[in-house]
DNA sequence: TGAGAAATACCACGTATGGGTGATTGACGC
DNA sequence: GCGTCAATCACCCATACGTGGTATTTCTCA
C-alpha cells in the first residue's frame, strides 16, 4: 500500500519562482503540486474547499500579506498546514506568522532537497525552521521573562490610568518626545502597535 | 477646653458666591475662612503649605477644573478634606471627584445652615452627600455587576487584540460608525475615556 | 575598552481617535 | 401603550496617536 501524495498549494506574486517551486514538487515522486496563486485574494476561497495538505506562503503579496493570509485561512480551515517561505527575516513578521497559526517558517534560500524534507516534516506534524529563524525564535521567547525597562514599565502604567502623552511628560518630568520613543520601544518589545493591545498583553503577561 | 476653629479654604470663580460663602463661614462661631482662590492654579501651592482642615471646592473652574486640583490636592495633601460644592450634578462628575479624593458632594443650592453642618460632619470624619447625589451615587454602584452588553463586551475583547474601527466593523459585519458609537458607550459606562483604560478596568473587573 | 542597552530628545506625516449631537428600529417591562 | 434601552448608522472637528526617521548621553557588562 502506497501513501497518498502529499498535496501542496503555493501563494507567491512571482511567476518565476511560483513555477520553479511548481516544477520541484512536481517532479518528486509523492509530492503534487495541486494548485497555485499569484496572490492571498486569489487563494482564500479555494484553499477553504479543495483539499489540500500543505500551503507555501510568500508574505510579501500584493493585496493582502501573507501573515493575514495566513490568518484567515486558519480560522476557517485550523487542519491546515502552512508553511512561510519569505526573505522576510524580521523579528515581527516570525513572530506573527507563528501568531497567525504558520506550521513553519523557511527562508527562500532554503535548497529544493531541504525544501521537500522540510514539507515532509510539516506533514508527519513537525515544525521545521531555518537556522537562523530557530535562533530568533529561541531569542524573542527568552527575553519574554519582562523585556521592558523600569522606565518603560513605569509609562506603561500610567498608559493604563488612561494617561496621554503630555500628562505622563509632566508627571515624570520629561519630553513628551522622549514618552513617546518610550512607547514605541514598548510597541516593539511587545509586538503590538497601539495602547489597547500593549495594556491587553501586559497584564496578561503580568508586566504591570 | 475650647474646640479649635475649623480652618475653611475655598475655590470658587465666582466672586458673588465666594464673597458669600466666606461671610457666612466668618460670621458663624467655631468656622473661620482663612483662604480663598478664584481658580485652581492659584490655590494649589499655599493649599499644599498651610495647614486648612477643609477646602470648599468648585468644578467650573477656569483653566484646571476642580477635580484636577483635587486630584493633585490629595496626592501632596492626603490629610487634607475636600468637598465638592458645585452645580454639577452629572455621574461622570461626581464618580470622578470621588475618584480624585473629594470627601463629599454637595450641591450649590445646600442651605448655609446645612452647608455649616456638613463641613463640621466631614470634619468629624463623615461623608456628607446632597439627597440626590447620594442616590445617584447608590444607583453608579448597582450597575458595576456587568455594566456591558453582550455587544459591548464583544468589540471590547476586540479592542483588547488592537483591532480598530474598520477592522471590527469588518469582523462583523457592522458599519464604522455603529463601532464607534458602541465604544463611546464603553467608555462612559466604564468612566474611561480611551482605549488604554477601558481594556485596564475591564480586565480588572473581569469584565473581559 | 568597546559594543549594546537604556534613557533622553526632536521632526514630519497621515490618520485613527474621542467628543459632540442626532436619529431610527425593535424588545422588554410595567 | 408608553418609556427605556440595546443596537444600529451618520456627520463634524480638533487633536492625540502611530510610524518613520535621526541623534546624543549615560551606563553596564563582557
Amino acid at each position: 500500500m502506497q501513501t497518498r501524495n502529499i498535496h501542496i498549494a503555493i501563494v507567491e506574486d512571482d511567476d518565476e519562482i511560483r513555477q520553479t517551486m511548481r516544477l520541484i514538487i512536481d517532479g518528486t515522486p509523492g509530492f503534487f503540486c495541486k494548485q497555485s496563486f499569484p496572490d492571498g485574494e486569489s487563494a482564500l476561497s479555494p484553499l477553504c474547499e479543495v483539499d489540500v495538505d500543505i500551503v507555501l506562503m510568500d508574505i510579501n503579496l500584493p493585496g493582502k500579506s501573507g501573515i493575514e493570509v495566513t490568518r484567515i485561512l486558519k480560522s476557517k480551515q485550523p487542519e491546515l498546514d502552512i508553511i512561510m517561505l519569505t526573505v522576510q527575516s524580521d523579528d515581527d513578521s516570525i513572530f506573527e506568522s507563528l501568531c497567525a497559526g504558520a506550521s513553519g517558517y523557511l527562508l527562500k534560500d532554503t535548497s529544493p532537497a531541504d525544501l521537500l524534507v522540510h514539507i515532509r516534516e510539516v506533514h508527519e506534524g513537525g515544525a521545521p525552521m531555518s537556522g537562523q529563524i530557530a535562533r530568533r525564535i529561541i531569542n524573542s521567547f527568552r527575553i519574554i521573562e519582562n523585556p521592558l525597562s523600569t522606565r518603560e514599565t513605569e509609562i506603561l502604567k500610567m498608559l493604563s490610568k488612561g494617561m496621554n502623552y503630555k500628562e505622563i511628560a509632566e508627571e515624570i518630568f520629561l519630553s513628551p518626545h522622549t514618552i513617546k520613543t518610550h512607547i514605541k520601544n514598548i510597541y516593539s518589545k511587545l509586538h503590538v502597535n497601539n495602547r489597547a493591545e500593549a495594556i491587553y498583553k501586559a497584564i496578561k503577561q503580568k508586566l504591570i
